[in-house]
DNA sequence: TTGAAAGCGCTAACAT
DNA sequence: ATGTTAGCGCTTTCAA
C-alpha cells in the first residue's frame, strides 16, 4: 500500500488529493463512470454531447494525462521502442537513431536507448532488461547477436528490425545493405584506378559485423584481382578520427610505399587525411584515400573524399516505420530492405 | 480482462503458462507466498537456508525476470531516467548522452531520449510525455524552458538537472559552464594576438541558449575592447560543417578582408577551415580561425583548431551521478556545479 | 521466518 | 449511451 497521505482521508466527500490527477478524479468531478471519461478520450462520438462537455471541461480544468505505466500494465502495451547501439558517440549511428526517433515519436512510442559498447553480451544484457519493460518493439544494431539474444526476442514475439547490415535471416526484419559488397566495390574502384599496394585500416571486428564484412569485402576484392591479402596492410582500430591517424601512421612505417588506403569508416578516412596532410604527402598524388559511410565531412574536407554512401538516417526512419506499422496492424510487406549503396567519386581517390 | 489463454484453466493445478514467468508462478513452484520469493530476491538473509535454496532453484529454471511495468506501479519508482536534447547528430550532445546512461545504467536505470529539435514547445511536449510514464529523473539541455515546462518539473518533484550552461537559478540542479564567459575567452585571445576584423559564425540562438550567449560572450569581448560590434559579420546558421562552410562563403562575401573568425562550434570551424582552404586562403596568416568544444576533430584537422575544451562527456555522466545519487537518497552537496572550460590554442589562430 | 490482503491507475469485457 | 467488474504483476503494510 502507499503511504496514506496520498489517498482522500475521508470516503465520502471528493477531497483533493496530494498526487496526480487520476482517471476516477475526473470522473468523479464529472459525475460520471471512469470508462465515459476513457469514451471522451477515446471515442468521443459515442457519448452524449452534454456529458461530453461536462467531462472535457474538468478534463481541461486538472490538466489530467495519462498514468503511461498504469496503461501498460493494464493494456500490455508500453509504448515504448527500445534501439540497442554499440555507441553513440558516432555520426553514423547518431544519425540511425535520429531517424528511429523521428520516425517513433509522431506515432506516440518513446525510445528507450541502450548502448552496448561493441559487446554481444552487453547487448544480451540491454535487450533482457528492456523486454521487461515490456518494450514494444526493438531496433537493433548489425545482425549478429549471442543466441540467447535471438531466443528472447523470438519468445517475445514482439517486432524486431536489425538495422546497418544484410541478412536472409534475420530475427524478424532488416534494413539495410551488403557491408562486404559495399566494401568490395570501394576496394575495386581503387583496383581500377590503378592503385597497387591498397592498405585497409578499419575498426575491430570483434562483435561488429559490419565492420567483419567490410574488411571481407576488401579482402574478396583484392582476391578477386588476383592478388594476394598481405595483412601486414591491415590495421584495426577504435571507430575515431584520432585513432584513423594513429593507424595511418603505423602503416605508414610498416609500408612507406603503401599507394592507396580504403578506410571502413570516414572517421578513421578523415583522420587518415589529416595524418598524411601534416607528412606532407599529396592526396591523391601520392597516397589515395577512399572512406566508407559519406558523412558530411566527407564532402568537406579538402580534398573531399572519395566514399561510399549509406543512407543512415534512412535506415533508422525505415526500421521506425516498419516497427510502427507492424504494432499499428499494418502488414510490413517486405521484411528484408536492402538499401543498396552507391560509391561517391571525389578528389581523395 | 486479458485475453483468457494467458491464465491457467483450471484453477487447482499449477499449470504452465503461455506467457512470461511471474512471481506467483515462482511462489506456486516452490510452494512458498510471493513475499518469501521477493526476499530471497531482495533480503536473502531473512529467508531460511532451505527456502532460499528451494526458491533460487525455482527461479533460475523459470529464469524469472520481474516485469518492470508492474513493479514501476506499485512502486512509484520508474527506474526511467529521461534526456531531453536539441539533436542527437551532434558530436557535442551524443557525447554528453553517453556520459549519461555510462553513469545511469550500472544503476539500473534505462535512458528515455527525446530530441525537441531546438524547439522549446517541443521540449515541453516530451517533459510532459515523459512525466506521464512517471520517470524518476530527468535530463535538460540547456537552461531555458517554456514556463510550463518548468512548472510541470517542479511540480513532479524528481532530479532535474540542466546541462550545458550555467545558470544561478536551476530549477534543481544544474552542471555546465558559462558560455557567455567562454566564448569571450575565445575573442579576447583573438583580439589580443592582434586581430582587428572579427567575424562571428554561431548557431541560429532561437530556443538554444547555448549558442545566444557564445554570440552574446563575442559582442562583450569585442564591446570590452572598445570597438563596435558589426552585426554584418555575424552570420548565424545551422549547427554542422556544410552550413559552416556555407556561412564562411557568405562571410567572406560581405567582408573579402576579414581577419579572424571565431566560430562558435567546432562543427562550424571546420566547415569554416575547409571553405578558406577551398579558396586558397592560408591559415592562421590570411585568415586565423578559432572554434568551440574542442572536438576529437580540432586536434587532427591540418591546420589544427584552436578552440575551447568544454568537459562534454563529463557533464553527461555528472549529471547521471547527480541524478542516481539524490534518488539513492544520498545528498547532492552541490547543486550547481560550474565545470569551467579552458582555451586551447593551436595553429589556426 | 513467513504469509495475506489491499492496492498502484488503467483497460477490457460484459452488462444495462 | 453509460456503468460494473475484474484484473495486469508487482510492492507494501500488517499480521502471525
Amino acid at each position: 500500500m502507499r503511504k496514506p497521505a496520498s489517498r482522500p482521508s475521508q470516503s465520502s466527500a471528493p477531497v483533493v488529493r496530494a498526487g496526480r490527477t487520476r482517471l476516477v478524479d475526473v470522473a468523479r468531478a464529472a459525475g460520471v463512470s471512469t470508462m465515459t471519461v476513457v469514451r471522451v478520450l477515446r471515442e468521443p462520438h459515442k457519448v452524449a454531447a452534454a456529458t461530453h462537455a461536462r467531462v472535457r471541461q474538468v478534463l481541461t480544468e486538472t490538466a489530467y494525462t495519462p498514468d503511461l505505466v498504469a496503461r501498460g500494465l493494464a493494456s500490455n502495451r508500453s509504448g515504448l521502442v527500445a534501439a540497442v547501439v554499440p555507441l553513440l558517440t558516432n555520426s553514423l549511428i547518431a544519425e540511425i537513431v535520429q531517424g528511429l526517433t523521428d520516425a517513433l515519436a509522431p506515432a506516440g512510442f518513446h525510445l528507450l536507448l541502450g548502448a552496448s559498447g561493441f559487446s554481444a553480451t552487453g547487448e544480451e544484457a540491454l535487450v533482457r532488461a528492456f523486454l521487461s519493460r515490456r518494450i514494444d518493439g526493438i531496433f537493433l544494431s548489425g545482425v549478429t547477436h549471442t543466441h540467447e539474444t535471438v531466443r528472447m526476442l523470438k519468445d517475445a514475439a514482439i517486432p524486431v528490425v536489425e538495422g546497418g547490415n544484410m541478412t536472409d535471416r534475420p530475427i524478424d526484419m532488416v534494413v539495410g545493405y551488403s557491408n562486404v559488397k559495399a566494401a568490395s566495390r570501394v576496394t575495386q574502384y581503387l583496383l581500377k584506378a590503378g592503385y597497387s599496394k591498397i592498405g585497409y585500416i578499419g575498426a575491430f571486428p570483434k562483435d561488429n559485423d559490419r565492420a567483419r564484412d567490410r574488411r571481407r569485402g576488401y579482402e574478396l576484392a583484392v582476391l578477386a584481382a588476383r592478388r594476394k591479402v598481405d595483412t601486414s596492410l591491415c590495421v584495426e582500430t577504435t571507430l575515431d578520427i584520432d585513432a584513423g591517424a594513429q593507424a595511418m601512421a603505423t602503416l605508414l612505417e610498416r609500408h612507406p610505399d603503401v599507394h592507396a588506403v580504403f578506410c571502413s569508416a570516414d572517421a578513421i578516412a578523415v583522420g587518415a587525411l589529416f595524418e598524411c596532410q601534416r607528412r606532407h604527402l599529396a592526396i591523391p598524388e601520392r597516397i589515395a584515400l577512399a572512406g566508407f559511410d559519406d558523412l558530411a565531412i566527407a564532402a568537406q574536407v579538402v580534398p573531399s573524399l572519395t566514399t561510399l554512401r549509406v543512407p543512415r538516417y534512412f535506415i533508422g526512419q525505415h526500421a521506425g516505420n516498419m516497427i510502427r506499422d507492424r504494432l499499428a496492424g499494418v502488414s510490413v510487406k517486405r521484411r528484408i530492405v536492402d538499401t543498396g549503396f552507391e560509391l561517391v567519386p571525389r578528389d581523395s581517390a
